[in-house]
Order: C-alpha cells, then sequence, then structure tokens
DNA sequence: CGACGCCTTGATAAATGTCAAACGTCGTGG
DNA sequence: CCACGACGTTTGACATTTATCAAGGCGTCG
C-alpha cells in the first residue's frame, strides 16, 4: 500500500486493527500535545515493523515522513496465529520488550545535551545504515527536532557546529557523513 | 525479602534472574550516565511488580528509595509457566505493553515545562494513591528531580511556586494534598 | 545539645528557545 | 530555458528558562 508524504497512519486512541512493515521510505511515531508540541518516539526505515502497541488502543500516531510502500497486516491473522502458535507469541513479546527498551534508551537521550543528543541521533541513524558512515536522513529538521526535544535551530545550529569541528560533513541537509566516529563515540557518554 | 533504603536491588547489565513484587516500601528503576546524571523510569509502590525486562540482561538498574519488603520470585519459576500456559504468557506480555505505554508517557513528560512535569508527576502519583487527594512522597526530592529531569532546586521552586497560587499543601516535604486538583489537570495540558 | 541530611531560598550563569530575516533548492509555469 | 515562488534550512540578535553555586533553615537522631 502506498502513503505520500505527510499521510497519518494512525492516529492515536484509534482502535489497533493492523500492523505494518515498511517496504520503502520512512514512518515516524509520535505523540501531540494540544498546544501542537510533538515527541516523536521513533523512526521506521525500511524492513522495520511497527504499530504493534497492543494495548486495544494505539498510544502513538503514525504518519509517513517521505512517500512510503508499506505492507498492511490485519491484526486478526496475527492474533489466530498467536492462540495457536507459542513461538509467535515469544517473538511478539520480545517485539514489545525490544521497544521498551528503545524507550528507556529515548528518555536518557532526553536528559543530555543538545549536542549529545545530535550525536546519539546521528549515531543511531548510522548503526542502522549500510555503511555506518554515510547517513542518508529521509526526515525533516522538525522531525528530528521532535525525535531530540530541541527546535528545528538548535539541531541545524549544532550540526553546523560538529561541521566545523570536522566531526562531520553535510554534503547536502539530508546526507550526513560522518568524519570522525571514534571522537562522536566520546560524545554519547 | 527486606530491602533498607538506598540498597541497590539490581544492576544495569547484569542477568534477569527475579521478578519483584513489592510489599511495603517504594522502588525505583534507573538508567545512569558515567558522569553521574540519571533518569528515574519509574516508581513502584506496594502491590508493584518490577524486574520484568526479560531481554536477558537488565537495561535498568533498581533500588529502595525507603525501607521495603519485597518479595523475590526466581524468573525460571514463571519462564516454565510460560511455556505451558498460553494465558500466562498474554498476561506477562501485556505487562510490557503497559511498562512501554508508561515510557511514553515518561517521554512526552520530559519535553514539557518545570511546573508541567511538577504537576504531571503530582496528578499520577495522586491516581495511585488511596484518596487521589492526599499523596505521599516516599522518595526524596533528588529522586523526584530525576525522574522528571529536572534539577532538586527546581522542583523546589516549582512546589512553592504551586503552594503560593493555594493549588497544592506541602504539610510535611513527603506530603502533598491536592487543593485544586481541576486547576492542576488544566495544566497537565 | 550538636551534627548530619535534606530541603528551601537567593544570586548569577549558561543553555536553549524565540523571533526575524536571508539563503538555497527544487519544481512550476511563462 | 529562465524566472518565480514555495518550502526547508541556516544564521543572527535577543529573551527566557532552568542549572549552578552558595548559604541558610529545619527536623531527626545519636
Amino acid at each position: 500500500m502506498l502513503f505520500p508524504r505527510r499521510t497519518e497512519i494512525y492516529g492515536e486512541k484509534q482502535p489497533s486493527e493492523h500492523v505494518y512493515k515498511v517496504l520503502s521510505g520512512a514512518v515516524c511515531t509520535y505523540k501531540l500535545l494540544i498546544d501542537g508540541r510533538r515527541q516523536v518516539d521513533a523512526f521506521y526505515l525500511p524492513g522495520d515493523v511497527f504499530g504493534l502497541d497492543f494495548n486495544k488502543e494505539r498510544t502513538l500516531s503514525a504518519k509517513a515522513v517521505v512517500d512510503c510502500r508499506i505492507l498492511v497486516i490485519k491484526r486478526s491473522a496475527l492474533t489466530a496465529l498467536v492462540t495457536h502458535d507459542n513461538k509467535v507469541a515469544r517473538q511478539l513479546w520480545a517485539f514489545t520488550a525490544a521497544e521498551l527498551k528503545h524507550a528507556q534508551d529515548h528518555m536518557i537521550l532526553l536528559i543530555k545535551t543538545a549536542e549529545e543528543r545530535v550525536v546519539a541521533f546521528l549515531l543511531e541513524m548510522a548503526e542502522r545504515s549500510n555503511d555506518h558512515l554515510e547517513i542518508d536522513l529521509p526526515m525533516t529538521r522538525q522531525d528530528i527536532a521532535d525525535y531530540l526535544g530541541l527546535t528545528i535551530e538548535t539541531v541545524s545550529r549544532t550540526l553546523t557546529q560538529l561541521q566545523a569541528n570536522a566531526a562531520i560533513s553535510v554534503p547536502s541537509s539530508h546526507r550526513i557523513i560522518l568524519r570522525k566516529p571514534a571522537a562522536l563515540r566520546c560524545l554519547n557518554v
């Protein structure tokens, strides 16, 4: 199924009827406060599965950050499997546990300084990329800022500062190359 | 089993061999950065179960915030049950999902202002208390500050300010009474 | 009674947010 | 093919929030 960029895939409080797998593009999950402040919980890249918040209602919203091809799976198909196959049940549990771990790591990120947060984000994205040094960032600065609990201006300034230190280079705004990965890892506390 | 206050119950990276239930007292789970900054993930009060991070290794540390009586359960006893009883497996999964939801709510708390964070904390604790208006806080200001991503000074100042607004009263430093719960809920975004 | 631990208060500093403007890039239409 | 406009990003000047550092108060326990 195709989702154009910026499309909402599901919204908070809606019933959880499907599970999703990213085929191409990128997705983010987030929460909104009434005044518009937003906390992005996670980015999902090709191969990643999302939408397994198996409280009946969605606890997060999800939207396509760029045009996406997404595989949509009925929840009922999964729950049927679970009641019969114990192994599937355990895999789903492990998946939820992994999301919990990610949320815990994200929480500690939110108490760090701006520079540490940006570096942690770059290292996380590098870890998930193909060659671990060149990163393609499908999301906007606003998405990154909302993931890190900062403003776009602070994210932008921190990136230019890292570039000034020659720790990274930014050939285009959605492409970043790690020049001193070891130094960056030191900043990752 | 008895744990005096400040005792570590388990540490990050240790193997997960037990699950715990608070009988009396209070426990918190947390992560540390090398320079000592600390993020408290959750407080557990009598009746609560903790220690179910079922990645093999602990992703958090846990310590008693006051003297505690704690029921300690062998992990192996649980996993044995799980392989046979599908219902137990699903309960454990639901438990992990609930922890995940709490972590997500905590993340959005960390992007709010100091006043909003303190209010959110008070409302959360009130919700878990007996009469929902009088709160007994077993933890220190430092524990609260580390839960909210603030300093003890900011927590203290915010509490005195709420007291000045007559939104709360603080008869003793570990006891808080909500005077204007509706007004506080408005601040909870 | 004194000492210690914890909490509160005050003055100041630092980090990040806000507001505003300029810049670049990309796509569209003349 | 070039010009224009929209959108996203960067940069700058300034404001605000919260942290830091330091001192004082209060209660508890030996």
